[in-house]
RNA sequence: GGGCGUUUGGCGCAGUGGGAGCGCGCUUCCUUCACACGGAAGAGGUCACUGGUUCAAACCCAGUAACGCCCACCA
């Protein structure tokens, strides 16, 4: 046991204990021996961050809640693990790594592909576990002791596994299509890998001139955002039922493509809207996902007129070696020359940017790998909507359904190296192709070399096997460690994310999941937590520069306050707008309040009595429940205990966190810590039990917070007389509500609530009247309603807790206490408390408050009479409730005719 | 164009049918032996608006407005 100083230092302590956990092995399935193996096994896994990433304060928010969830399970005695690994992140990691080349003027092409992917091992070595670390400063209780990481020799097995399964299955194919190219990556990017943004651009209006006039029309006008790629326009599309054109399509007419001078048909398909622009629309199959539709309908050549990096290609003629913005320019100049460019209007559309560099996406044409998604999101759907994967909040189901029921093909190949190589093999000799498990160096059917494929996979194709690889399915030949891991451990119990990967990883994590492994769940729950936001409530983001970084929190103000600030703030509906002054402010108080609490209850110990207050089966300290003070602060926990809620209300962070806060702020420190003051002085048996409680409810409120405010709780722990034999908070057993409920005591409430109320009177009338607190007073209580008789018997009871927080000059309860001359008087709901002023003040200012007082008490009363004599009322209400309020009525109409013989005594 | 969320005292937020709460800030008082990162007493709100259901609505229903987010191939 060590004494805790005078002040906390959360730098001083975190480092320490977070070092004594790794040390006692805690952090793993047994922790560190006290797990209860009968129990069932609580599991949950990391999303992996990027071995690019650091942590940001949406890392910090969800590594907390999972640190809650992990740390309560564990103290709950549940065999507890949460995975943790990395993820390779491929295309922000070859960023990374291309730009450290370009600082020393090369590009990847200059080293090679081998060397380029050995650099960006050697760049994951140095770099990629910073977040890590980062992860133990917050406190967080992974399995440090086995870390995953995407590209693990494992998880090569796992991907290959599932590649081949999926090709020979037909539900992975090649094709030639428009995909979202960026041309900053150099690659093919998902749908859901696209930010759209609202951007106001220009609707060019420009003229195509008809090769033959038909009727009075010479030319087309056509509309487009995107004039640069009328370089690689094939064709001009009407609707079939737009009379305006109707002619030109019955003459079978062409336009002249101005610039390109090319003769390219005029024809009619439905997905021409008749009411936007001119109703006729320039088609560049090569660049517009539905002019491609459009030209596999009307058998369109396909004209690609970009580079891999949005220059414009040989095909541009004059416009080749421009770059697209250089290109859109010059060839809107090209048009207004020719006298071709009809008009120009201000246009708001939303265009997609590349998710990682934010660079506008090109729709490009080429060749990709899909994977079929139809077939694999049906089971998906099903075990969301049968509640064997259940969204917290629900209404996140919504979105997880809208978008598989609308999914498309998934484009997973990247051209890019950094990754997971696809392993489709080819041999150029005879033709052969295959996707295979192993490497194969020659053709099985000709002998001769083959060649691999250059794409590496999608990132998020490796991610969505995060639940399952991580136990190192599939085994190895000859193994089933994994086998009988997963059977013991899978499905995990919960998931916490964030909404914006809903799409990219967790419904693909159920879909491969359900698919892989017989129909299994990767989770049962899963919370999509709030988003951080700046106190304005916007995004953070660099561009806005309005970040705040979780290190200089947790530097600041310590990682438990930053823990407790965020969790304080999740609630089921709302994101979070996260005011650092407010909250950090908030949350490093309570951490001080706490410790100096702790500080008083050790610094009152000095002869306490720990084997006379040992429970022999738990070994721990327990209660004693001698005074009202002491029934009542035990049933308060009691009542707390039960708060705290079990299953998915335990996933009300923000709910358990306020009841933490006001339980130990509110309650033990506010009046049960100052009760007990009264106590510990008069010694004996009442000092000895106040001893007790005080050590026993800390015990008690440690344990509860300490999966949000790991630290401080295990100190301060560590260095009260709680008995428990355990070595660290980390592992002890968490308080059950049942246990406690045996605590519960209604009447001990009722006088404390009596007490408090005379307290809280004697109180407000020195305020009032400026009376010094150290001026002692004459208090006399008239108890009254139901219980008066015991209340005023249980009131005199407690003169020493009465005299800890008020000056006594003499103390007198009865339910026919006589008001004494020259007093105040305050009405609470079941006393009436009367503080003798004889000589202190000016009784016309009371007479003025006791005026107020009526007046008040009178417009309550009439309210309440309007009820009571509304017929609808009296019929339908609750007769719990009408008796209520009829018992409220009578109170107050008693308080009245009180004040009123009040004042005129004052007379 | 769809969908979702939010709207409660100056600020940030709780509160899912029976007398409006918390923290910060504000006013007044208090440095006595846990804590001034504290204690005590106060002031401050027609719960966005309109209509409906109900004996009773911040809370349920319908609609409106503002703000925010997501999805969507109209050039």
């Amino acid at each position: 046991m060590t004494e805790l100083s005078k002040n906390y230092e959360h730098s001083e302590i975190e480092g320490r204990l977070f070092k004594s956990w790794l040390d006692g092995a805690y952090f793993g399935r047994d922790a560190g021996g006290f797990a209860d193996k009968d129990k069932a096994p609580y599991t949950l896994v990391i999303p992996p961050p990027n071995v690019t990433g650091v942590l940001h304060m949406g890392h910090a928010l969800n590594n907390t809640l999972q640190d809650i969830l992990t740390r309560r399970a564990r103290m709950q005695g549940h065999p507890t693990r949460w995975i943790l690994g990395t993820d390779h992140a491929g295309i922000a990691t070859q960023n990374k790594v291309e730009q450290k080349l370009a600082d020393e003027g090369l590009t990847r092409f200059d080293v090679g592909r081998e060397a380029f992917v050995q650099a960006c091992w050697e760049w994951r070595s140095k770099y990629g576990s910073t977040i890590i670390e980062q992860l133990k400063g917050m406190g967080c209780s992974c399995d440090y002791s086995d870390e995953k990481f995407t590209m693990d020799p494992g998880y090569v097995t796992a991907i290959r596994k599932v590649f081949v399964d999926w090709f020979h299955h037909d539900l992975i194919y090649k094709g030639h299509r428009i995909i979202n190219w960026c041309p900053r990556c150099t690659t093919a990017l998902a749908d859901d890998e696209v930010a759209h943004a609202d951007e106001t651009g220009h609707l060019w209006y420009l003229r195509y001139p008809l090769v033959q006039p038909v009727g009075d029309l010479s030319y087309l006008v056509v509309a487009t955002t995107r004039p640069e790629t009328m370089l690689g326009d094939t064709g001009v599309a009407v609707n079939p039922a737009d009379e305006r054109y109707s002619a030109l399509i019955e003459a079978g007419a062409q336009v002249r493509l101005p610039l390109m001078d090319r003769v390219i048909p005029v024809f009619a398909d439905d997905y021409v809207s008749v009411d936007f622009g001119t109703g006729a629309v320039k088609v560049t199959p090569a660049h517009d996902p539905n002019d491609f539709d459009m030209g596999q309908r009307h058998g369109l050549e396909q004209l690609n007129v970009l580079t891999e990096g949005a220059m414009v290609n040989a095909n541009g003629g004059r416009f080749a070696g421009m770059t697209r913005e250089q290109a859109r320019e010059a060839v809107v100049a090209a048009f207004e020359e020719l006298g071709l460019l009809d008009h120009v209007e201000a246009h708001q559309h939303a265009v997609g940017h590349c998710y990682r560099c934010d660079t506008t996406i090109e729709p490009w044409l080429s060749e990709q790998w899909f994977v079929k998604m139809k077939v694999l999101a049906e089971p998906a759907i099903k075990a969301v909507r049968t509640e064997r994967v259940v969204f917290n909040p629900r209404r996140w189901e919504n979105v997880y359904f809208q978008w598989m029921e609308n999914i498309r093909d998934w484009c997973i190949s990247r051209q890019l190296w950094w990754g997971h190589r696809i392993p489709v093999f080819y041999c150029d000799a005879c033709g052969w192709k295959d996707a295979l498990e192993e490497d194969l160096a020659v053709c099985p059917t000709c002998g001769a070399a083959l060649r691999q494929d250059e794409d590496v996979l999608d990132t998020w194709f490796s991610s969505q096997l995060w639940p399952f690889a991580t136990y190192g399915w599939p085994d190895e030949p000859g193994e089933d460690t994994a086998a009988k891991e997963l059977a013991a451990y899978y499905p995990t119990q919960v998931l916490s994310t964030a909404r914006d990967i809903i799409f990219l990883w967790v419904a693909r994590m159920v879909m491969s999941s359900l698919y892989f492994l017989d129909g299994e769940v990767p989770f049962e729950d899963v919370i999509i937590h709030p988003t951080v936001l700046d106190k304005h409530g916007n995004i953070m983001s660099k561009s806005r520069g309005n970040g705040i970084d979780p290190l200089e929190l947790i530097d600041e103000y310590g990682a438990d306050s930053m823990r407790f600030g965020l969790a304080l703030q999740v609630t089921g509906s709302q994101d979070l707008k996260f005011d650092k002054e407010k909250v950090m402010t908030l949350a490093r108080n309570f951490a001080t309040k706490i410790w100096n609490a702790s500080r008083y209850v050790t610094m009152n110990l000095e002869d306490f009595d720990q084997s006379a207050a040992i429970d022999e089966k738990t070994g721990r300290v327990a209660p004693l429940a001698l005074t009202d003070a002491d029934r009542w602060i035990l049933s308060r926990l009691a009542s707390l205990t039960a708060e705290l809620g079990e299953g998915r209300e335990g996933y009300e962070f923000g709910v358990i966190a306020r009841a933490l806060y006001s339980f130990i702020w509110n309650e033990f420190c506010d009046w049960y810590i100052e009760f007990s003051k009264g106590q510990l002085a008069l010694g004996g048996a009442q000092r000895a039990a106040a001893q007790r409680n005080l050590v026993f409810v800390l015990d008690t409120v440690l344990r509860l917070l300490h999966p949000m405010m790991p630290f401080i709780t295990e100190e301060i722990w560590q260095s009260i007389p709680h008995g428990d034999s355990r070595p660290s908070l980390m592992v002890a057993a968490w308080p059950q509500a049942a246990d406690y409920a045996s605590l519960a005591d209604a009447e001990a409430e009722r006088s404390v609530d009596a007490l408090c109320a005379v307290i809280g009177a004697v109180r407000a009338t020195q305020a009032r009247y400026g009376i010094s607190p150290k001026q002692p007073l004459a208090v006399v209580v008239k108890t009254t309603g139901e219980h008066a008789a015991l209340n005023a018997e249980l009131l005199a009871q407690q003169l020493p807790q009465l005299q800890s927080l008020v000056r006594i000059q003499s103390f007198e309860a009865a339910a026919d206490a006589v008001k004494p001359a020259q007093s105040s008087v305050t009405i609470a709901a079941a006393v009436e408390v009367y503080v003798v002023l004889d000589g202190l003040v000016d009784f016309e200012a009371e007479r003025d408050r006791l005026i107020k007082e009526r007046d008040k008490k009178t417009a309550e009363l009439a309210k309440l009479e309007k009820k009571l004599a509304n017929e609808g009322f009296i019929a339908k209400a609750d007769p719990v409730v009408i008796e209520k309020t009829r018992a409220d009525a009578a109170e107050l109409a008693a308080a009245i005719s009180q004040i009123e013989q009040q004042l005129s005594d004052l007379d």
